[in-house]
Formats: structure tokens, sequence, C-alpha cells
DNA sequence: TTGTGTTTTATTGCCTCC
DNA sequence: GGAGGCAATAAAACACAA
């Protein structure tokens, strides 16, 4: 134990915690029957506060003279000589500090947190208060400021993480939802597989060369060619069979219906899609499955002397609201040639 | 008034530095 | 080894609701 406890503790009487009951016998048998009226009276007064907020004075043996800590809220010209009186003839009890003493040591420790011996002592004198209950203050004061600091370093790693946890949550829902659509546009090219197998099968031929022939003939004798009425068998078996590369989601084509979704895949979402995703074998098998063959559709044009027909005139699986498929195309087309 | 929670003052024990 | 800092802690002082 450092001397200098021994010292500071025997000032304190009765005061103090901290596993210090050896120590208060200590004190008790150093100074407990110190008369400290005429002790403090004697003081000349420190300039800040008074003069009974410490003293010095000897010891019971009077070997050392020992700088006096005393509680010191209850000053004379505050309570009067009768609480004076009555105030040293009670056990020490803890005082505060005043108001103005705290402000003082506060504007001191934002100067500076530290305490050099010489401004302790400096201090202590304008204050009216121990060295010692400076180093004290300004020790307290330092663990406070660390407990405070601790808790805006807190403060501001939480609301840190709050924010983080945020963008990690959101990035979990896109990704979700990114996730949904793979699963949906791999649905749809499995069904796009599956129509491919119904394309060779059984839907190419319930329509046959001569039924194409003439109903193509038909039209052609009414002399005229409507987009709203040629072909519309094909177009509903088309549909049908074909249907469910109509998305919903997906972005509609508002160019007459005249541009190949597979041709362009320029606007799509789908296809832009499928395109970014697909291997070219894959993308030639969604061709063969979204286009029907010409001979298919008609048969005759196939080795006429009509230039080939723009690639995206051929196209008949998309939607459009206004204006319908690439089948017109081919309507328009026939017509010509006829 | 009293019980309870918070703040402040002070002590103790350990550590580092010189 | 003494001085001083710090963490942990005690206990008084204080604030405040019931």
């Amino acid at each position: 134990m450092a001397g200098r406890r021994l010292i500071y503790g025997g000032a304190g009487g009765v005061a103090g915690g901290g596993g210090g009951s050896n120590m208060s016998s200590i004190l008790l048998q150093n100074h407990s029957a110190e008369p400290l009226d005429s002790l403090f009276k004697s003081g000349s007064g420190p300039s800040f506060l008074g003069s009974r907020s410490m003293v010095s004075f000897e010891d019971v043996t009077g070997r050392n003279k020992l700088e006096r800590s005393f509680f010191r809220s209850y000053d004379q010209e505050d309570n009067g000589d009768d609480d004076y009186d009555e105030y040293f003839h009670q056990p020490e009890k803890k005082r505060r500090l005043k108001a103005d003493q705290v402000q003082f040591l506060e504007k001191s420790f934002e100067e500076e947190d530290k305490l050099e011996p010489e401004r302790k002592v400096q201090l202590a004198k304008d204050l009216g208060l121990q060295p010692r209950q400076v180093a004290i203050w300004f020790q307290n004061r330092r663990a406070r400021w660390k407990t405070k600091q601790l808790e805006k370093d807190y403060d501001v790693l939480h609301n840190s993480y709050k924010s983080l946890k945020a963008d990690y949550d959101n990035l979990l829902k896109e990704k979700e939802k990114l996730k949904d659509e793979v699963l949906h546009l791999t649905d749809e090219l499995l069904v796009k597989e599956k129509e491919k197998g119904s394309w060779e099968s059984s839907d190419t031929e319930k329509l046959s060369e001569a039924s194409v022939q003439e109903h193509t003939a038909d039209l052609v004798s009414e002399g005229e060619v409507s987009k709203n009425s040629t072909l519309e068998f094909k177009q509903e078996d088309i549909n049908s069979a074909n249907s469910d590369l109509i998305d919903s989601e997906s972005p509609h084509y508002d160019d007459g219906g005249h541009s190949s979704l597979l041709e362009r895949g320029d606007s799509s979402y789908v296809f832009e899609h499928d395109q970014s995703d697909l291997s070219q074998d894959e993308e030639d098998n969604l061709r063969k499955c979204l286009l029907p063959p010409l001979s298919y559709v008609f048969p005759k044009l196939e080795d006429a002397d009509y230039p080939d027909p723009p690639a995206n005139s051929c196209y008949f699986g998309f939607p459009d609201d206004e204006n319908a498929f690439g089948f017109w195309s081919y309507s328009d087309m026939i017509a010509t040639y006829l």
C-alpha cells in the first residue's frame, strides 16, 4: 500500500468505500479525536470558497503534518455557527463540490484532462480544495469521459450496423426476386422446348397444305387481304401453341407487329435475357420452336421468286395490342405476290 | 415519507514509468 | 521504491416516483 493512500485516507475519516474497512480503522485511530474546530477556524482561507474545506494540521502524534480533506459543503456563511458546530460534532460525511467549483474544474478539464502537479496545486489553491481532491476529481472525470466516449462509439457502430443490415436485407430481397425471375424464365424455356415437340408432331398435322392453299385462295378471291381475317385459324393455332410465350410482364413491341422478336432482341426484356443467357444451340432450338416453317404456313411461297421476307416479317408469336402478329406481314406479302 | 435508481466522491489494488 | 494513472468498487448525496 502506497504511503500516499494512508496519508490521504487518514484525512478522510469515516468516508470512503472501496473495501476500505481496514483503512477506516486506521484513520479513526489517527484522527477521530482530533479537535477540529480550532484547526479549521485558524485557517487563513483559500482564495476560492472559504477556509474550511481543507486545512493543514498535525495528527495526534504530532509527527506528520497532514493535509486534511474536509467535506466541505457546510460553509459557515451558509449554515451559521450552530450548524457549523453541529457539523463538526457529527460523523463526517462525504460532501459534494459546489457548483462553481465543479464549473471551474470542468473548464480546466476542457483545457487539459491530465493534471500536472503544479496545476493540481494551483487548482487546489484556487478552489480551496485539497490537491488530492482535485486529482480524484480529474480521475473520476476522465472515467466519466471514457464511459461517454464508449457510449458514443457504440452508437456510431450501432447505427453503422443498422445501416449495413438494412442494405443487406434489401440485397437479400433483391436476390430472392432475381431468383424467382430466373425460375420463371427457366420454366418458360422448358415450355418452349415442349412446344417444339408439338410443332413437329400433332400440331403440324392439323393444318394440311390443302387447307392453307384453299384458305389463301379464298382470301385472294375476295379481293382483300385483311389483316384481321387472314389466316385467323392459323393465328389461333399458333397462339394456343405458343401462349406461354406471351409474357404479361414482358414489354410489347409497338412497331406494328412487323418485327420478329427473335430477330430484334433489342427491346424485349425476355429476349434480352434469352440472348444473354442462351447458348447458340439453345437459341437455334428456340427459333425452330417459335417459327413455323415457311413451307408449312405458305408452302407455295417457299420456292417462289419472291424476295426473302424480311426477317422481321415472319414472326407470329408475340402479341401486340395494336397490330397483332408477324403473320400479317405474310398476308401483305401474299397479296403482293398474287 | 420512503424506497429505489443515479450521480458523485473517495478508496483500494494493481500497473507502469522514472 | 515512490508517484501517478486506471479499473473496480463502496458509500454518501441526490433525484424522483409512489
